[in-house]
DNA sequence: TGTCCACAGGAAATACGGGGGT
DNA sequence: ACCCCCGTATTTCCTGTGGACA
């Protein structure tokens, strides 16, 4: 009797999940989920819409060189994440590969992803790795011998070699010697026709290059546009019709990412993301429609999910440093904190939890990192007599203040 | 007008850890 | 086992500064 009353519940919740699910084909709400070729069905669908076409038509003739054996010149891109340029080089490099291999011309790419930032030395053994000149290494082989092995590794291909470097402005530290090796030294040692294509996000990178390699750069630029709300409508469209079942999006909804994505930053990512988690949503609460209070609690959802797994993550002293501003903020009930102060809570707080804690000018680092993460704003001040110092606020909803607090606390303590 | 506060933030030095070559 | 090399984290030392106050 007992057994029969919980299957009944059981199987009426999963049907009524069944009859209101609005999600049909969830790996096409992710695209880490994508193999590669739907990744390029789903990107083909949307250079149909006309998103992109300018940018194509510009690489197109800047490529168009190689087939009829001219050599072509380097080129840098800009643009934002989430525009789109990395999906749009690979698929654009593929088809020129191809047209290159139906003409018998010689031709490779190799796409050196920069995404996380890393130094000279990283990036070079990552492009090692990529041209199979060398195996993955930590550290101890010097620069020297890690130019050398690629040198030795291309030392008798002659045809077209396309380095497509992907966010570029990610090598830290050393930066003028890993393209002083690039731009300057591989190109003379080298029999190949070497195009280089240098993807960054700033517009201001080559400004941090040294100048007489800036000067052998002699480069063509393109800049990839935001997506605007229209671009970003017709690729949120796509995913709707391959993902969820139909009359799924109330009114508006559509329009609604799209504006709250192109105000963010015209991210096609993020606009994707947030379809994705109201779909989630919508699902979980058993809803046959997404509307625009669910697009709303979504957002809300996704900024609190990306400070908690930031936050999560990151080292002892960042949690710690934040943990004791909120605290601070809390106990003397203003609105606001001088560096000074917060140094004091910030040492107090370590004496609790027991860490070493770090020098003043540590912490005032720690404290940029915040402001850089907005998880804190802060602004210079002159007190006048009473001296300079940063103003230190947060800027969250009370109750995410509440959560983060007490997740920092649990992860420290333990 | 000059002083002087309480820091900001750059540069260099130091500490530390870990891997490769021999 | 030893030394060398490199990357990162932190400290130490430093110069700079907007504006209230005398």
């Amino acid at each position: 009797m007992q057994q029969n009353l919980v299957r009944n519940k059981i199987q009426s919740q999963i049907q009524h999940m069944v009859n209101s699910a609005i999600i049909l084909n969830r790996r096409f709400l992710d695209d880490e989920q994508l193999i590669r070729s739907e990744q390029m069905a789903v990107l083909e669908e949307v250079f149909n819409a006309n998103v992109r076409d300018a940018e194509i038509k510009e690489l197109s003739s800047h490529f168009a060189g190689i087939l009829r054996g001219d050599h072509p010149c380097h080129i840098a891109i800009w643009g934002k994440t989430g525009t789109g340029k990395t999906l749009t080089l690979c698929y654009f490099l593929n088809l020129l590969a191809e047209m290159c291999s139906q003409q018998n011309i010689p031709i490779r790419h190799v796409h050196l992803d920069l995404s996380n930032p890393r130094p000279c030395f990283r990036a070079l053994n990552d492009l090692a790795c990529l041209l199979n000149a060398s195996k993955k290494y930590q550290k101890g082989i010097s620069l020297e011998e890690m130019m050398l092995r690629i040198e030795n590794k291309l030392a008798d291909y002659e045809g077209y070699l396309l380095l497509f470097i992907d966010e570029i402005d990610n090598v830290r530290r050393d930066m003028d010697n890993f393209m002083r090796f690039l731009v300057r030294r591989l190109p003379q040692r080298i029999p190949a026709k070497l195009i280089l294509i240098l993807v960054s996000n700033r517009l201001d990178w080559p400004e941090m290059l040294d100048a007489r390699v800036k000067s052998f750069l002699k480069i063509n630029e393109l800049i990839f546009k935001p997506y605007d709300a229209v671009d970003l409508k017709h690729i949120l469209r796509i995913r709707i019709e391959k993902a969820l079942t139909e009359n799924s999006i109330a009114p508006g909804v559509i329009e609604k990412i799209a504006a709250l994505a192109s105000q963010q930053h015209g991210d096609a990512r993020k606009a994707v993301g947030l379809l994705a988690q109201s779909a989630y949503l919508a699902e979980k609460n058993g809803s046959k429609t997404i509307t625009l209070e669910t697009v709303d609690q979504a957002a809300a959802q996704l900024d609190m999910d990306r400070y908690i797994s930031l936050l999560r993550s990151a080292p002892a002293h960042l949690k710690a440093a934040m943990a004791s501003i909120i605290h601070a903020l809390k106990t003397t009930n203003t609105s606001c904190l001088a560096t000074g102060q917060a140094y004091e809570a910030y040492l107090s707080f370590c004496g609790k939890i027991k860490l070493r804690p770090l020098s003043n000018r540590a912490f005032a680092d720690i404290i940029a990192e915040l402001d850089i993460y907005s998880l804190i704003r802060t602004r210079i001040i002159s007190k006048g007599r009473y001296g300079r110092t940063r103003e230190i606020l947060l800027d969250m909803p009370e109750s995410m203040i509440d959560r983060i607090n007490e997740m920092l606390i649990d992860t420290l303590i333990r």
